[in-house]
DNA sequence: GGGCTTGAGTGGTTTAGACCATTGCGATTA
DNA sequence: TAATCGCAATGGTCTAAACCACTCAAGCCC
């Protein structure tokens, strides 16, 4: 009972078919070119012989990685690839004109808000302190980019929910209260986008995010503010510079 | 025809069904325990007066999350959260160990290529030059964490091919090429696990991952190394040190 | 012409069900 | 006793089909 079966046993990677079929798409994205139309899910389905189901589970992996946009009603194309993000302390604004785009930002939401333990704790104020939270919807050349909600303990910067407009925050922060970043603390991970995001990005429900979360400090070390955002994963990357530390272990 | 559908319309964010059956799964999640386990698809199916194909899609996303765990013929438990990677141009051991963590490195290839033009380039050689690869997986505590792939220049570094044991490679190259790391620029996006990786990391393949891209060069500028792992989305997430540039724009 | 309606076509969500692959335990057997 | 077998339960993959939500252009009406 194990004469035929070669390439069988061995724990060795299965391949599920809507995996298989994602490098029959590839073919036809790289036929299609940048921006180019792909056929229906109901005609590939039947060109492939498999289901509508299976298409669409390689349409969406495809998707995850960047290399299709899928549109309500419209259709799928190819996609555009990822933009590189730099992580750095300087401005917004300024990063992404060094990439020859077209920063906007405006504002969601500013709001006046006590201060959970937690978040007390990370911006070094006494629990139920107030705390001004910012919701910015940051883009690019027209295009939602990223969502981010800041907090910065009102304590520190009495007055400041005043002066938020179009303005930098940091040179803000700078001008009148004479605090300058040193550094900052940042943490990536992956999230999917709750509904929220979707319809602010122009997301799917569940579409692969990269969160980013930042700590900032000031040049004396007190903590300036406490960032959240996500990016939409199939649309950025992001690069860090890593310096060696004077002590090779 | 307007009278009622008060809360309709407005590009408002919908909820599916399945995000929403998210949050009754986390109330099962926090009522189990870390570790716990949870019902079989098909009883939360008919539980909830959903179908399982619902179900599965919820509990694929919670796993996305690292919140749930599968495993194919025994069950879904609760997850154990992320661990926090720093990025940072120490040795691997040394930064695994600094968690508490007993980290192991097996070696699952170690070949000699000709570089690729976009290779080459990275590494400062000609075109088809020789480059040792060497492809590693990395466990923390017995468990798959990261698969590795890193390439050097062999005309950099001769006969590394047959120092590569098992002291850190860091070592060797400090010890018999006098080469000291510098900086490095590291890369972060999110990929889909493919079958190879998910046969190695104990993954479904479509998996959301976290691909970590570095470029490594010596205290005189010159590449060392080009390195590509990927990380289980679901277990691990990053941090960075940033420090301010001296300009302040 | 300018605005509106309508409908065909597209992707988005959900269902019910079949079958496969793996696990793990209980019963059987040597 | 110890190993093996068998089977039931679990998660994994795939199908077929229905219906919803959105887009866009053709056609209609004013």
């Amino acid at each position: 009972m194990a004469d035929n079966l070669a390439e069988n046993g061995r724990k060795s990677a299965r391949t599920p078919k809507h995996w298989a079929l994602k490098d029959r798409l590839l073919a036809m994205v790289a036929a299609a070119g940048p921006g180019g139309p792909l056929p229906g899910e109901r005609a590939l389905a039947e060109g492939f012989g498999v289901s509508r189901t299976t298409v669409r589970k390689a349409l969406t992996e495809l998707m995850a990685e960047g290399r299709l946009t899928r549109v309500h009603g419209s259709g799928t194309y190819v996609g555009s690839g990822k933009v590189t993000q730099r992580l750095q302390l300087s401005s917004y604004t300024e990063d992404m004109r060094s990439h020859g785009l077209n920063p906007t930002s405006s504002l969601l939401e500013a709001a006046i808000e006590a201060a959970e333990p937690e978040l007390a704790a990370l911006l070094a104020v006494p629990a139920g302190a107030d705390v001004l939270r910012l919701r910015r919807l940051r883009s690019a050349d027209g295009e939602p980019m990223a969502i981010e909600t800041s907090r910065l303990p009102l304590t520190r910067f009495p007055g400041l929910e005043a002066r938020v407009g179009d303005t930098s925050l940091y040179r803000v922060l700078w001008e009148h209260y004479g605090v300058e970043l040193g550094h900052a603390e940042e943490t990536i991970e992956t999230t999917l986008a709750t509904p929220a995001d979707a319809a602010l990005l122009g997301n799917e429900v569940g579409a692969v995010m990269l969160r980013l979360s930042r700590h900032s400090f000031d040049t004396d070390n007190r903590p300036v503010e406490w960032v959240r955002s996500v990016y939409r994963g199939d649309r950025y990357k992001f690069v860090a510079t890593l310096v060696s530390p004077r002590e090779v272990e």
